[in-house]
DNA sequence: CAGATGACTTAGGGCAACACAAGTCAGATA
DNA sequence: TATCTGACTTGTGTTGCCCTAAGTCATCTG
């Protein structure tokens, strides 16, 4: 809090009481410093969990990346019951990440089907990471499944990397301002 | 639903309504095929949402990896209420992913400090993966904020990727059961 | 035409997450 | 000794997620 935190006010000093863990923390840059001077109100995170915050939500996205396109297949494969399937799929179709159509099998008469848009699986990297972390953390005896690279058969997984194609740790990473954030106010945003 | 599904029972046909959204869709291998053949009730994604499937929690772990060690700051910019900032710190520490351990500042009294375990912060790849789909749907005018590589000075995002290098699409992917999964008895795992 | 689906909805209730307001308690500072 | 601060807890009420049980309604099949 050298360079550029004279402009700022209040803000008591942060802990930054050596034990060595600091590698476990961003590095905040510029405006984002001393982390007391802004709020983190228009958080992509804090978005995205109003969107997809709950359990179900997320379990029936995983369905619908596994195939599963119907009603009573989403109720019963997540095992949720089907007023609540009912109520979090239609807000997922709301919120865009699901389209129900109508469909029809020969013989048969129309159905619906959900069916992921791209909003809906533009989500499957982060529902990956989750399932990694259960799998190191919470799965005693391994993975329960893996995922693959179909054709080169080689094991996929979640991770981050940067522009020039490292791996940095935590450690290495750096926060600032986006494009958009709001301007000024002692209000920036995460 | 050709090669092997002879040896499983029940199980009625899976729509496959070609309209060519199949693209969006893991492949099911080997035990897995025809997702009616199996429950999900190891999968790692609820298990880990059973740790992290709320608001709060990831919203903690996202001021943990900002720097955020004290309990008032917590509280303050997650923006929730004290009794919910205890509980659920309560319960990350219970689970592993933050540690509560005292400190003390030159002349101050002892006080307590929250760090992220190996646990906590082997989540950061999932939160980031959250972050930028938020960035991408649900922020307007672009990210808030945005990480990148420190020294490098290159953006860092989550992605997928298998062993071979490849940056695998949904419709490349090959869910299959992993060491972790139970045996036989028609059901397996997610 | 009598079921059987598939895709829901309605009713009623439990529990967990959250909020606000207020209180506690230990140690530092004045 | 009186007050302040940090880190909580207690009390109380609301909202939301989820459940079971029981309809509904439009086809399709026997």
């Amino acid at each position: 809090m050298e360079t550029e935190a004279e402009t700022r006010r209040d803000i008591r000093p942060e802990p930054r009481v050596d034990t060595g863990a600091e590698s476990q923390t961003v590095r905040l840059a510029g405006r984002l410093d001393p982390r007391g001077s802004w709020t983190a109100d228009a958080c992509s995170i804090g978005r995205a969990l109003d969107v997809v915050g709950n359990r179900s939500a997320l379990l029936l996205l995983r369905e619908a990346f596994y195939g599963t396109t119907r009603f009573d297949d989403f109720a019963t494969r997540v095992g949720i019951s089907e007023p609540s399937a009912a109520a979090r799929l239609r807000q997922l179709v709301a919120e865009g990440l699901l389209e129900r159509e109508p469909y029809q099998e020969a013989g048969q008469r129309t159905r619906m089907q959900y069916r992921l848009t791209e909003k809906g699986s533009d989500l499957f990297p982060a529902l990956v990471a989750l399932m990694q972390w259960g799998d190191r953390w919470l799965a005693p005896g391994g993975s329960p499944v893996t995922l693959s690279h179909q054709g080169c058969g080689q094991p996929v997984h979640a991770e981050l990397r940067c522009g020039a194609g490292h791996q940095p740790p935590v450690g290495e990473l750096e926060l600032s301002v986006g494009p958009g954030a709001r301007r000024k106010g002692g209000s920036a945003t995460s």
